[in-house]
DNA sequence: ACCTGAACACCGTTCAAGT
DNA sequence: ACCTGAACACCGTTCAAGT
C-alpha cells in the first residue's frame, strides 16, 4: 500500500462508500466551513487517494449537495396535532438551531440548484418565511430543474406549489414581494411598543 | 511588449488602476456570474499579465469586496420628505430591482465579511428586513470586525445600533428572531383575505 | 469492481528581474 | 513605480494501468 506498517494507518481498513465520503466531507466543513471541502482533503480524511472518491461520487459539485441534505434531515418534525401556528414556530425554531450548529449549511442551501429531498422540504417552508427578503432566483428555471429531479409521488404539496404557481407564464414575484414587504411594514407600524 | 502589432491590442493602451480592475470583474461577473471573478480572467480581460492585478489590489477576496460597493451605489435613496413608511418601501423596492440586475451580488453580500461603506448601508437595512430568516451570523464577532474599519463620523445610526445592541454583552438574537416569526405569523393569520 | 499514479488544465500568490 | 516571467503549492478531472 503506501510502505506505511498497517498499525499507524488512521483506521483499519474499510471499504469506501458513499455515505462515507459524505460523512467526511461533512467533518471537514465543521473543521474548515464550505470551502475546505475539496476532493483532495476528503480523500486525505479517509486515507485514501483523490481518484477513489469517483467511484462513489461523480463530481464535487455532487458531492457537496450530498453534505447538505443530512443537515437538514437533522430538523425534527413538529410533533403530530400541534395547530397550524404553533407547529410553524416550532419548526422556524428548530430549523434555527440546526442551522447554528451547522453554520455552513446556510450558505450552500441557497446556492445550491440540485438539493436532495430534506434541503427541498425545508427550503420550501424557508422560502415563504424569507420571500420578502430574497426574491430574486430565476424562479421558472429553478422550478423546472426542481421538478425534473423529483419522484413522481414525492412533496405532493410543494408539487402543487411549483406547478400551480411558480411555473405558470407570466408568474412574477413582484407581487408576492409587495405582499411580504406590507404585511411586514403594517405589522411594524400596528405594534403595541 | 507581447510581439502583437499594436492595432491588434484590444484597446489603446492604458494605465492600469484599481478603477479599471474592478471595472472590468464586475464585467466578468455579468457574463459568468461569480465564480467566474478570477485574477488570471479579470487580467487577461485588461490585456495584461495576472501579477499586474496586484498592484493595485492587495488580492483576490479585497478584488471580490471592492466588486459588490459600486452595485449598492447604484441603488438610488428615497427622496427627501417621504413618510417613513412609503420609504422604506420605495428604498426596498429599488434594492430589489438593482439586484435582479446584478443577479450575483446578493449572494456576495451574504458572505463578505470586509464589506465596503455602500454595501454596510445597505445591508444594515435589508438586515432588519430579513432578521427572521438569517438570524445566524456570528454577530459579536462581524459586528467587531466591521466597526473596527468604519470610519469614525460614518454612518452614526449603524454605529449605535452595533454598539448599544450588537456589542452588548450577553445579547442574543434568538428574542429578535422570535419577535420577527411572531410579528410574521400574526400579520398572516389577521389578513384579510 | 474498485483503487491508483501520472498527467492536464486550471487556480492564487511570491519573488526576482526587468523598465 | 509599475509590469512581467518563472515558479510554487494548490485545485478538479481524465485516462490508462494495476488488482
Amino acid at each position: 500500500m503506501n510502505g506505511l506498517p498497517t498499525a499507524l494507518r488512521r483506521e483499519p481498513y474499510k471499504r469506501l462508500s458513499r455515505d462515507r465520503v459524505l460523512r467526511a466531507a461533512t467533518q471537514v466543513a465543521d473543521r474548515g466551513g464550505v470551502k475546505a471541502i475539496t476532493i483532495r482533503r476528503v480523500a486525505q480524511e479517509l486515507d485514501v487517494e483523490a481518484m477513489s472518491l469517483y467511484h462513489h461520487v461523480p463530481n464535487k459539485e455532487a458531492m457537496v449537495d450530498g453534505v447538505v441534505d443530512p443537515v437538514f434531515t437533522a430538523i425534527p418534525l413538529p410533533a403530530d396535532g400541534l395547530e397550524c401556528r404553533e407547529a410553524t414556530r416550532v419548526r422556524a425554531r428548530s430549523t434555527r438551531a440546526v442551522l447554528a450548529k451547522h453554520r455552513w449549511a446556510l450558505e450552500l442551501m441557497d446556492s445550491r440548484r440540485s438539493p436532495g429531498p430534506a434541503t427541498l422540504h425545508h427550503d420550501a417552508l424557508l422560502g415563504v418565511l424569507r420571500k420578502a427578503g430574497s426574491p430574486l432566483d430565476d424562479l421558472q428555471e429553478v422550478a423546472g430543474g426542481i421538478l425534473e429531479h423529483l419522484p413522481a409521488h414525492e412533496l405532493p404539496h410543494l408539487r402543487e406549489l411549483v406547478v400551480d404557481h411558480a411555473l405558470q407564464p407570466g408568474y412574477d414575484c413582484s407581487s408576492e414581494f409587495d405582499y411580504g414587504l406590507d404585511l411586514v411594514l403594517d405589522a411594524l407600524e400596528a405594534r403595541p411598543t
